[in-house]
DNA sequence: GTCTATACAGGGATAGAC
DNA sequence: GTCTATCCCTGTATAGAC
């Protein structure tokens, strides 16, 4: 989870803190999302987990009622941080355009810094029980409505030249979140120089008028 | 593999008897596709797949060496197909824009219509042995390139606006390849027309002046 | 070339001591 | 609350008949 972001890298670590799970909780937790990112979640063993954690494969038990039980609670805290992170960043922009400048920024660094985590959220949630499914993709919904709502806002003021909201809003996602896929940390560009491209591109496909 | 693209969503058993592969060889190919994309390698089993095709799970061995071997078969065969159908899709077509706009909508297509074996082929290739990947990788990034190619024409011929090619070409195979994560069948768009609008945001994402 | 039966390994989850 | 040991199921791959 290390990063050329600081900021950005902490706050899932913070994340945890705040939601004060008990000792060696949090060590579970980011060796699972190593371990799912890299080999999926069924390759990945409680032994594997365990082992990272520096824990036996029974001590995940008791704080755990199973292994989907750990894939649950990591997509549903990554996914309330996604969206408590971009609500944060964006606070007190006015504007379509600046607002979603910021969120595609924000969307943008954080998939590039949290790739694993992301890559479990985007990827791995057909493991999760249906219950467990629908609530994680009601949070992916709510995370999308920060995208779609500054492009409806800016076609409303006549900022943006969109003839389809909900397109428009999957092409700046696929955007966003494609970055999880292929960024790695130590590429080319860094994750801030990403996001800054990504964020203008954004305006390019909404047919931004002012840039 | 059923689809609102009748040439695109044949095509891919198409290529599979182009190959004339055995009796039985076929259903296990398709059937393999499916249960990967939907459930992932690791949580398929040799039982899945042979009770898909309709035959024992003996008889996988008889055609193909392992579990393995039958990912690896996948991810050659669909990504040959990706390049060969782009390639006959824009042949003939001269300009960068017009290029650009017919291997666009032609992968958007192909990510839509074939989202299952275009999800094995991104998402699934990390149980592949270090060999058979740096293989499959290479065929990826051939396919990579005719997304640059254009857009690096169009930068040389003064159509396009695009400060770096690289970047444009990873935001240009975002919006493709990601199609095949949120596309089903019977959504409100048509495949066909995903892939219009595809097209048109990929020129607004390179600045192309003519449209 | 397809079947049934099975060898053998690995993994999820639990028991029970400390 | 953590450990070691283990139960028991599932899964890959093979043996051998037809």
């Amino acid at each position: 989870m290390e990063a050329d972001n600081p900021d950005l890298s902490t706050a899932f670590a913070e994340q945890i803190e705040r939601h004060r799970f008990p000792p060696g909780y949090r060590k579970v937790f980011l060796a699972a999302i190593e371990a799912f990112a890299e080999r999926g979640f069924h390759a990945t063993s409680t032994r594997d987990i365990a082992a990272r954690a520096g824990m036996s494969p029974a001590a995940l038990y008791v704080h755990f009622q199973s292994k989907e039980d750990v894939l649950y609670r990591i997509a549903v805290s990554a996914l309330e941080l996604t969206r408590d992170m971009v609500l944060a960043t964006t606070e007190g922009i006015d504007g379509p355009t600046g607002r979603l400048r910021a969120t595609v920024r924000a969307l943008t660094t954080w998939h590039a810094v949290h790739h694993a985590a992301a890559t479990v959220v985007l990827h791995e949630l057909a493991a999760l029980t249906p219950d467990h499914r629908a609530e994680v993709l009601r949070l992916r919904r709510s995370v999308d409505r920060l995208v779609s709502g500054p492009i409806a806002a800016g076609v409303r003021a006549g900022e943006f030249a969109v003839a389809d909201v909900g397109a428009a809003t999957l092409a700046v996602l696929s955007l966003c979140v494609d970055t999880a896929r292929w960024y790695r940390p130590g590429q080319r560009r860094s994750a801030r120089e990403i996001a800054e491209s990504h964020a203008e591109t954004a305006l390019r496909i909404v047919g931004a008028a002012v840039r």
